[in-house]
DNA sequence: TAAGGCCTGCTC
DNA sequence: GAGCAGGCCTTA
């Protein structure tokens, strides 16, 4: 989602807004399509932020239109305006005065737009993320909240997005690994040098997906309809029976905080037993 | 905290 | 046909 703001930023500040089509029942959260349509219409694109996974785009007015993309949502700015262009999973459609036209895409349906008054912010569940991981987090705040909820499992604390805001299940899985830390260690076990190490690990894991543009393992495009480069990068995720890059295990898959789980048995040792790596 | 639900498509 | 998927909400 940074990679998108980012792209997005570049291209449609200062744009007017024309007009609005809702292709898909259900893909405005917030107000009614009706209400959505009217409201957004003529509106100033002042600027793109982002908290945790969700865009927001500022409005005059002032309005915030919130964009979540869920799993296999995308959003991107395309020139042409064609159909040919726009792609048989478009749920809803911008268009900026200038040309061109911003498309929200999704195959199953789960990403949502809101468009949010001042004050309305809770009505996307914004006012329940904790702090964002690329821009708010401190190995301070990171240490402070694992300490408050010792006996969870690492990999449900990096997926909740009330506890820090921003990481998915590629970025935990592959954070924890190059820390060599198991999903399953409970925050309590961690030393304090543990979690400055984990902290950096998770802000420069992150910065490598940015770098790379994000992860297309499947459906992921940046705002120009490209797919991101992190997929290749990736040393555990969805690299079930393949060799560990640094030891001779086999990497594992299992299930912890409902999710599918990437580690390596021997990289990655059980709770108090923390592994290590010589090489690093 | 775990499971089910929301949706569709891909892989095995 | 079963199981899995970059997420998150509700229910039990």
């Amino acid at each position: 989602m940074e990679v998108i703001r980012r792209e997005l930023a570049d291209k449609l500040t200062g744009e007017v807004i024309k007009k609005t089509e809702i292709l898909s029942p259900g893909v405005i959260a917030y107000p009614s399509e009706e209400q959505f349509c009217l409201q957004i219409k003529g509106r100033v694109i002042e600027g793109f932020l982002r908290k945790g996974k969700f865009l927001i785009i500022a409005l005059s007015g002032p309005l915030k239109l919130a964009v979540h993309l869920r799993m296999t949502g995308t959003l991107t700015y395309l020139k042409d305006v064609s159909d040919k262009a726009v792609d048989k999973y478009a749920r809803a459609l911008i268009y900026p005065e200038s040309g061109g036209v911003v498309c929200f895409s999704d195959i199953r349906k789960f990403g949502r737009l809101w468009l949010l008054q001042p004050g309305e912010e809770y009505i996307a569940g914004l006012h329940k993320l904790g702090p964002d991981w690329w821009n708010e987090a401190t190995p301070g705040l990171f240490r402070e909240r694992l300490i408050s909820r010792p006996k969870s499992p690492l990999k449900t604390l990096l997926l909740d997005q009330g506890f820090l805001a921003g990481l998915g299940n590629i970025y935990t899985d592959e954070s924890l690994y190059r820390a060599c830390i198991h999903p399953a260690t409970t925050a309590g076990c961690l030393t304090n040098s543990q979690i400055r190490h984990l902290f950096k690990i998770i802000r420069d894991t992150l910065a490598e997906g940015i770098k790379q543009g994000g992860t297309s393992i499947r459906d992921y495009r940046n705002a120009g309809g490209n797919p991101g480069g992190f997929q290749d990068r990736l040393l555990v995720y969805q690299r079930k029976g393949k060799i560990c890059t640094h030891c001779t295990c086999i990497i594992q898959r299992t299930k912890l905080a409902g999710r599918g789980t990437y580690y390596c048995p021997g990289c990655q040792k059980q709770k108090s037993e923390v592994g290590s790596r010589k090489s690093e």
